[in-house]
DNA sequence: CTGAAAGCGCTAACAA
DNA sequence: TTGTTAGCGCTTTCAG
């Protein structure tokens, strides 16, 4: 069915153009009657305003998105702003424009560039949520002047966000499990390394990962949870401090981007060989390790098709008036040894499109 | 400083706005030498054309994009379907239109089709193509008439269609070689069924996959290839001639979509717990043999963002001049029992964004 | 209170 | 080869 106009609902209310723009506008100087008839058409006929006519007629008002992401860790953010810019990028003719404003990391900069953000005239805002406890109060100011908040690569969870892209920490850990299950022999002993547990996302991504684990592999089971609070020297102390105190170790789940560590501390005590890794993410200095062997598989968020999806989402709402799902969460990319070379963090080398490498 | 509209640049040349169209469009039909002065002065001026103007007087002449591509095997072309009318769905306001006109199946009505579509007023045709001899110059009539042919779930090597989007059979091959050679024991005896060894895709999965295992498995090797010619019945007997003939497999790689009868064998044969199956994309008929771990891994190609992706490139072309690359590869996503209820295919529930579960 | 008409920047059909 | 013109759907102004 067409798409109906001002016009043709003049044309069914017999009356003007005008008279049904002060009607959908409730701009006054309007009888209470032909407004009624006129709203009653246009809901029954499924009216929505043009956009192109309407931005075209309000002369030059390109939609201005926000982004609001960390600058980077370990390429994971590099990539999701990527998603984002190029994504934009493509409906620039559409008069969409992203507004690219990063801070330093969590929790430093990162409240004052929301909170600017806040000031400017966006239509919505893409935002990386940390743990600050004073993010769900931003979004709902920003909810309220009606800007769309769209977390990406987090949540925040009890906010009014218009809605999350994320990579769903259960299911993370679960297909981790499943996959170091089939690695490894009956009654495995598995360690986890993971970043911090008070942080929602590492926990979810461990207990599913227990869970599963001893579901899936035959007489396995995690021996130890260790966190590294994101610190390199940290995991590489308690990881060394590890292998010297337990002597048989099968399988390692890394549930944080920072894996480095971990494999140097199994180099330095001659058991690269020996503990299979399950990892997440990827970046350049992982591969001599895939290719050795120690890192069998890692767990991909897809960051730069979180980026785009973000914006597709943003896109489609603003134009189409689609609603926003509730939470859009991506189906992971298992990373090995033999797909490596199609991750974008990995080949820079632009001979292959690389809008769909993710 | 104030945007630059195509009236400016006509009073600047002293020319009308419809020369500077055609200048700026190369449209034809134009002196060298106004185009050059038109070219000039919009460069200098910057000019943008205005998106909202191009939106809507392109609403109603609609570009239109064929669409040919047979009615559904296992549901893969459904998948394909739906990528790619979702994804002009998008754009609908930007005045694109796919012509949906699917044919029976493969060496039936294609042909016929595409004649069809060529004669249409298209500016680009998607194709799904077959192993028809006759394509390539059917390819090379199209792109004479300035329709781009975008190839999807497939490519006619040494045709001059603008671009290919298909997963990487020889990709496929490795990552389900390499999956394989990690479930499987050392020395592990494994068998592959696949379609038709004529066609190249099944081929090249063939021989990628048995070099790559023989690579990563430890003394492991292919025993037997089986082609089914893509007929279930065919599948099913010869796999139970097997079962009878080979008391010893470890292992089955299926590189066509057409599984379930070998499934069906192994059970029939009691074996149905012993020997672990690789497989190729994933349908609803498939869900039990994962959850018995017959199927500990499939690997998926992606329909449904292929057909995005068809889409995607083709958009990028008419409205940006972006050009195709020669050919895009998708990344494969490997499909676990963990993550099975992820996948468009399997769960139809729209509770959770579709756009993105592939 | 309502209608008529101008015009946003662009494209395409037709005239010259 | 170029110019002219009629809209696309909407807002806004000015007359009734």
């Amino acid at each position: 069915m067409k798409r109906i106009s001002i016009k043709d609902i003049a044309r069914l209310a017999n009356v003007s153009r005008g008279t049904v723009d002060r009607a959908l506008h409730q701009r006054g100087n309007i009888s209470e009657q032909t407004r009624n008839l006129i709203m009653r058409i246009a809901a029954e006929k499924n009216y929505k305003p043009n956009p192109a006519a309407r931005m075209l007629v309000m002369g030059r008002a390109p939609v201005s998105i926000g982004v609001c992401i960390p600058k980077e860790i370990r390429l994971f953010f590099d990539q999701v702003r990527d998603g984002i810019m190029e994504g934009a990028h493509r409906f620039e003719s559409m008069g969409i424009k992203a507004n690219y404003s990063p801070f330093e990391r969590y929790g430093q900069g990162e409240h004052e560039r929301l909170k600017e953000m806040l000031g400017s005239k966006i239509k919505a805002l893409i935002m990386a949520p940390g743990v600050d406890p004073s993010l769900s109060a931003l979004i709902g100011e920003a909810e309220e002047k009606k800007i769309h908040v769209v977390c990406v690569a987090g949540d925040v969870e009890g906010s009014v966000r218009s809605t999350a892209v994320c990579s769903d920490p259960e299911l993370n850990g679960r297909c981790a499990a499943e996959l170091m299950a089939k690695f490894v022999r009956p009654g495995a002993r598995i360690v986890i390394f993971t970043g911090m547990l008070v942080h929602p996302v590492h926990s979810k991504e461990v207990s599913s990962f227990t869970e599963a684990f001893e579901q899936f592999a035959d007489g396995g089971k995690v021996i130890e949870v260790i966190e590294n609070h994101e610190s390199e020297e940290e995991a590489f102390q308690k990881c060394s401090a590890l292998l010297k105190r337990v002597r048989r170790i099968d399988g390692m789940y890394i549930s944080t981007v920072n894996c480095l560590p971990v494999c140097t501390a199994l180099n330095a005590a001659g058991r690269a060989e020996k503990v299979k890794l399950v990892t997440t993410d990827v970046f350049p200095e992982m591969v001599p390790w895939f290719e050795r062997g120690t890192i069998l598989a890692s767990v991909y968020q897809r960051p730069y098709m979180q980026g785009q999806t973000a914006i597709s989402l943003v896109v489609d709402h603003v134009f189409s008036g689609r609603p926003f799902p509730p939470t859009c969460y991506l189906n992971p990319l298992i990373v090995l040894r033999s797909n490596l070379r199609m991750f974008r963090e990995i080949s820079h080398q632009k001979t292959r499109k690389e809008l769909n490498l993710n």
